[in-house]
DNA sequence: CGATAAGCGAGACGGTACGTCGAGTCTTGTA
DNA sequence: TACAAGACTCGACGTACCGTCTCGCTTATCG
């Protein structure tokens, strides 16, 4: 049974070079001043490309934004797998908190935002790539679950949303600090309380 | 000698017809269809108003809907204070989850969100107004201290945040419940932590 | 010494079907709807061509319609050359009145005029087409000259043109009739002009 | 039985400013270089105007260098009425050749024509244009014919199209001239005609 | 027979102009 | 002076064609 031959290919092939510039000029422009004229014709004009590349590519502006955040900020926040469970959550929500207040990465998290209030489509994307992120948390606490660090009935998704959540509003707002200590602190929060799982009301099954 | 009682008044007066009718307006067109076209245009032809009568009085779109939140939707979060902090807090995170997700006020956050990323000002007032709201919160959890049924080292400001934080990371991707379980082991998660501050490290002074 | 007979050919010979199948998909085109969206594009894509093989065989989309109509309605005004001045010329504006407006002829020359509008190359090569038809025009009222049918100082030039520019302007208006009795009434005004010469103001010498 | 009073007007009134600007900055770019480059951002631009302003009140490119044309170029031809029917006719035909090719003039109409070859409306305006200068034309002769300089079965309709068939014609291709010379000679071929309507064959009743 | 040289379908590329939308401001006449 | 109406400038939007430029492939001719 082989493959159905769909197309070996056929035409002009995508310039990489093209690609990079748009990424290239979305981060820059999302970075520069204060976010504002971040806009389609700035950002292929920038690039030296013609607007109809860009929308070839990618539905909209926060596409484009979103797959420069992925592919130029999206690989640093790692986990450690270093010893205790609250060794590996504080270290993993510090990274967080950190990367996301890095130069480039801030301007275009912001960007994006900003965008997906108006683009329905780039909120269905910024909901998957979130989806992803909150799965490498839960990822994490399901292993130290399976450790014993963790009370059974411990509901692993509120915990990944006490995380997420505490840092987006932070973020957005920046009424309060999203440092080391904070990290710590919540860490030993959420820990405080799953530990002791047997006098939480039982959460959901989270088979998951 | 005091002010030189400039001029009582003149001209024709504010028309609080044209005010109520711009502000119900804003809410129908937020709540219809995904909350697109609402607009300054829009608003103003809906309320049978000039555009330059909405202009008048208030610097933004985004400023209507706030507006048209705080008139409609705003006097409903009420701090109950009633027994345990453990009670009061379940009560006010459970009322905010709820108030938050009926019919109109939740298609006007929606909206307000949505125009706060691009309008500067009205992330300022949202920014205020949501500074009312964890005041609020504070103030509650404060009375718990006093009353010693939270440990003095307990950094009130992140449990503000976790809950408010959770609250909008949920409301804004939809992809988690707000309900009433929810509220409960959220106050839990919460008290859990932070009934043991001896064990936890110290947060900042807090003195406010 | 004469050409360096460069190279007498190599390489894969034109495709005869391709340039068939661009001037049918051209005329198609012309002839279809109201005559807008014969692009380039559209014209590769009906003819099961790739754009490039338009550009590498005509200079512009007009050089194509120009070619196809040529190619496949040019052959039709003859000159009939039978018996006296007067015979012929009539024959002659009736047949050219006629086949313009046969159905697809008189699309392409629409389209003609809407494209040499644009581009100044197909502008050239249309006037170039024209002078073709008025020499025609011209060599017979020559003839007739010779006869002794005209008078010596007639303005054959201008007569080609009063032929010619009736029938332009009425085929682009469309507010009067291009059918036999005008041609006859047309032959009979040029005619009944010329015959009078002596009293006519002289012509420019019309030496060709 | 009044007026349904249909509305006083209200709100802000056209600005004329706006309108002369638009006018003259089409004639400006109708008039330099080659023609390209009359755009509608450039009128908006040249005329210090938003874009908007001119699709609010033309609807399209043409129609605003129609508006020119005719607002500043229209009012040339006039009918001398002095003497007899071949020196009217003679007048008229040598103005309306010389008025053309003056120079704003000559621009728009080239890119009038240019412009109507794409856009239907403008060409529907354009051929509404074109029938009042042909109505003047007719009630010219129409005028002789009432006096008897012409025979009574005379086409005047023809002769009409004549003059402005050959004038078109040459002012397009640019192959002949357009000069006093040749208004008399065109004048004289068609009363020659005219004038002897006994021996031709009879138009069409002409009852207008 | 292989090397070389087009021609070909497909389609991505940098551009330019299009016509529309919404924003915030301004100018009317009326109340 | 507020108001309804609506015209104004500005700037971004997403689309349509233009003419050019690769791609991988298919023919042809020639050494």
């Amino acid at each position: 049974m082989d493959t159905p031959e769909p197309r070996p290919h056929t035409g002009r092939r995508r310039n990489e070079a093209a690609r990079q510039a748009i990424l290239d000029a979305a981060l820059r422009l999302a970075g520069a001043a204060d976010g504002a004229s971040v806009t389609i014709d700035a950002i292929a004009r920038a690039a030296g490309v013609g607007k109809q590349t860009v929308y070839r590519w990618w539905p909209s502006k926060g596409a484009v934004l979103l797959d420069a955040l992925i592919d130029r900020a999206g690989q640093d926040v790692t986990v450690p797998d270093a010893g205790t469970l609250h060794d590996e959550l504080r270290s993993f929500v510090a990274t967080t908190f950190e990367a996301a207040q890095q130069d480039p990465t801030s301007a275009v998290l912001r960007a994006l935002l900003r965008e997906s209030a108006r683009d329905p489509h780039l909120a269905d994307l910024l909901q998957r790539y979130t989806a992803t992120r909150r799965a490498v948390l839960h990822a994490l606490l399901e292993r130290g679950r399976a450790r014993g660090e963790l009370a059974t009935g411990a509901d692993l998704d509120l915990m990944v949303d006490q995380v997420y959540g505490l840092f987006w509003y932070r973020f957005v707002l920046g009424h309060g600090p999203l440092d080391a200590p904070t990290a710590e602190r919540l860490t030993a929060t959420l820990l405080a309380a799953a530990g002791q799982a047997g006098r939480l009301p039982s959460g959901p099954a989270d088979a998951d």
